[in-house]
DNA sequence: GTCTATATTCCGATAGAC
DNA sequence: GTCTATCGGAATATAGAC
């Protein structure tokens, strides 16, 4: 079936998302402008406004979508036949899994929260610690069964993010090490940062 | 000794630096006006070009400057009469005490890094690494001691400065947790980490 | 759906008076 | 050292032709 010339809107709005993402994160939201990236998706700037009401929603959706595919693929809940150390290895692999190949996404998330309007910026956020308190859930149940030895669950789960995402910022792959080298070290990190670890 | 109207160049001076830190930390480098700062500071925005060639070197003075003080202020080489674990609690207090009340420059040094021109940002690159290397030859000074157990000491630094580095991400003061409270477990988990905590 | 053209605003940086 | 004024350019977003 032919298409009428100049009508590609299945086309052009993964385009538009993919390079407004890339450049956001290559240059920050402020500095990428309308024009970039329209000239990166191969249209004029005008014509952007057939997919994004303006610039800060295209923003917001980026971030929003990744944060909506993240909690609908992360497991909401501790699968009931797994052990406190084990729920923990299975959050660290998915972690650093999910996210090593959206470093891009990780960086924007992170960076460009602040370009925001309060109204978005809230609902990103309350994203961000609805699964942080997926992990949190996982170190209490530790707690309860005995398996962690952790004075403070808030901590440590701010402690293990911090150390999950920071792969996104040296991993590259065809590098040193491959993605189950990275997942294998960092999963006995975290066992032992809770002091689950079998020594 | 009365001072002439008009010449403050002794206040003004560190009064754009201030200005300009926040404001980047904010908002982001390329969001930010010269307008805007020189409206913080108090004069109009032309007096700035007394103070900074251009905006990219007042950028690149601030994170050369965050550089090169935490350089000049952390233990450049391990003191003969520490054990292994004994230098990494060192470190991660320093770390910390040295970060917390000093977090837009730790985030526009990870962010901005993008907005430097190669040059510049080719020297800052440079002295991160230069720090982290002094956290790795502990990392493998206990190894080598046989205090650590650890597989990977380039992976293990890794780790360790992204977890340490995320606590000026969320730490209030004020809030629920002291400064001291903070180190105390952080110097735990990091010891953990690297395979040295004592039960 | 995409184009061209444009209204409006703001930007970094400089020149010259004081 | 700071001011006012300005140059030259680029920004977001919109209007209307096709």
């Amino acid at each position: 079936m032919a298409r009428k010339t100049g009508s590609h809107s299945d086309i052009t709005g993964p385009k538009v998302q993919d390079a407004a993402l890339r450049l956001f994160a290559r240059d920050g939201f402020a500095a990428v402008s309308m024009r970039q990236i329209a000239s990166e998706v191969g249209v004029q700037a005008g014509a952007l406004y057939n997919y994004t009401p303006d610039k800060q929603t295209l923003l917001f959706s980026l971030l929003k979508g990744h944060m909506d595919e993240l909690l609908s693929q992360s497991p909401d809940a501790i699968p009931s036949h797994l052990s406190a150390d084990q729920a923990l290895a299975a959050f660290v692999e998915f972690h650093i899994t999910y996210h090593i190949d959206r470093s891009d996404l990780v960086f924007i998330s992170y960076m460009e929260l602040r370009s925001l309007e309060p109204a978005n910026f809230a609902r990103i956020e309350a994203a961000r610690r609805a699964y942080e308190d997926q992990l949190e859930a996982i170190l209490r149940r530790g707690q309860a069964d005995g398996v962690f030895r952790i004075e403070d669950s808030k901590l440590a789960t701010l402690a293990l993010i911090a150390m999950l995402t920071g792969v996104t910022n040296w991993f590259r792959r065809g590098g040193r090490l491959q993605i189950d080298d990275v997942t294998r070290h960092y999963v006995q990190m975290a066992l032992r940062i809770v002091g689950a670890d079998k020594q």
